[in-house]
DNA sequence: TGGTTAATGTAGTGATCGACACAGAAAGGA
DNA sequence: TCCTTTCTGTGTCGATCACTACATTAACCA
């Protein structure tokens, strides 16, 4: 192992960098003159250890989705109800949505409508993203109701898809600037729509 | 009047056209190149009839709002309830972002999430739109609650933002491919909501 | 008909895009 | 020490970006 020159910086690091810069600016806007300028590195460099921009792009969506950005989906499955995953989903995504310093939004919801279509690399990406987050939530919502917990439709598949467009709706926001707290509130509202329907 | 060579092409086709091009493709990832294909012009006429990119997206944004794209907040307005506005709001806009042979989710929308951040003129119309549209909204809520109408909430200016953000979810999961039936499921959930919450 | 005004087509501005050729530099193995 | 291997820095590729200079064309008015 280990022959020839070794690596001058750190591929990790690098791809912390890269995802801060995706999601702050989304695909398309971030160039590979702003990644190298961030990195550190040269152009070369960067082509070498990742392959190309979209590689690149997926691979910081990887690490995006194991870290920061996966964080909402964990808190969600690993809930002892259904009702309180969601709610949890729902609150651990404002709260990275409206960090402070840091990007808002959502890196996924961001590219998805700032990729150019002709790039079917990162759209086949975003899409098995979309469809593994979506499986993720139908699951969970799936679970409780052979476990008998009252939920607020019998219709599981719709109930995730309207969950999940709660999600891309407080992306939206988030990105528009909307406050923590303002977003809070309308958690709340769907968590009240929750309970009433739920109580049948 | 009529001083100098007539322009050779019809300024409100040429702009509803702009429109479907950058309601299809984003802002960004939309070139003049792009657009004086599709217009059948040259970029000089395009610059002298439009000024530049920014503002001729702006008269394109204007001209969507003006049309298709404003129906769904008339209806809204127009409804007798604020139920049936909110119903009616969501309802037009499933069909205005899955409309057979046209482009899918929102202009406005698509805009926010791509256009980048140096380019103020468009951020600056993006914003006032998105205020605007929250005005109607909240507006109409307001008119509601005076007249003893039961809402699901007597935060009006939360109810209004929770409303806005089904539409963005709804304007990006468009985007992502979902059916106009899978929307309009999701729309019922929410209304369902409503009635569960606004019954007190 | 000649002059004024404005829109057109051709061609090209410098800047930036993603990606790479090439040679030098830094490591391990012989 | 010399060879192989891998990474790094300089420089640049053709393509495309938003935008425009320039000469021409087509309408008006006098």
């Amino acid at each position: 192992m280990g022959r020839g020159r070794p690596r001058g910086f750190d591929r990790e690091v690098a791809l912390d960098d890269a995802m801060r810069l995706f999601w702050t600016r989304g695909y398309q806007d971030t160039s590979i003159a702003d990644l190298t300028d961030v990195l550190g590195i040269g152009s070369p460099s960067l082509y070498a250890a990742f392959g190309s921009k979209a590689s690149l792009f997926c691979a910081a969506a990887d690490r995006y989705q194991d870290g920061d950005g996966g964080r909402p989906g964990v808190a969600m499955a690993e809930a002892p109800t259904a009702r309180g995953g969601v709610e949890a989903l729902l609150r651990e995504n404002v709260t990275l949505f409206t960090r402070r310093g840091g990007p808002r939004g959502c890196l996924l919801t961001r590219a998805t409508l700032s990729c150019p279509p002709t790039d079917s690399t990162v759209l086949a990406y975003l899409d098995r993203s979309r469809r593994d987050r979506l499986t993720v939530l139908r699951t969970r919502l799936r679970t409780a109701a052979a476990d008998g917990e009252p939920l607020p439709s019998d219709d599981v598949d719709t109930l995730a898809q309207f969950y999940d467009a709660q999600v891309q709706g407080l992306a939206v926001r988030a990105l528009e600037g909307a406050s923590r707290a303002a977003l809070l509130r309308t958690v709340d509202l769907t968590m009240a729509g929750w309970d009433a329907l739920a109580a049948h």
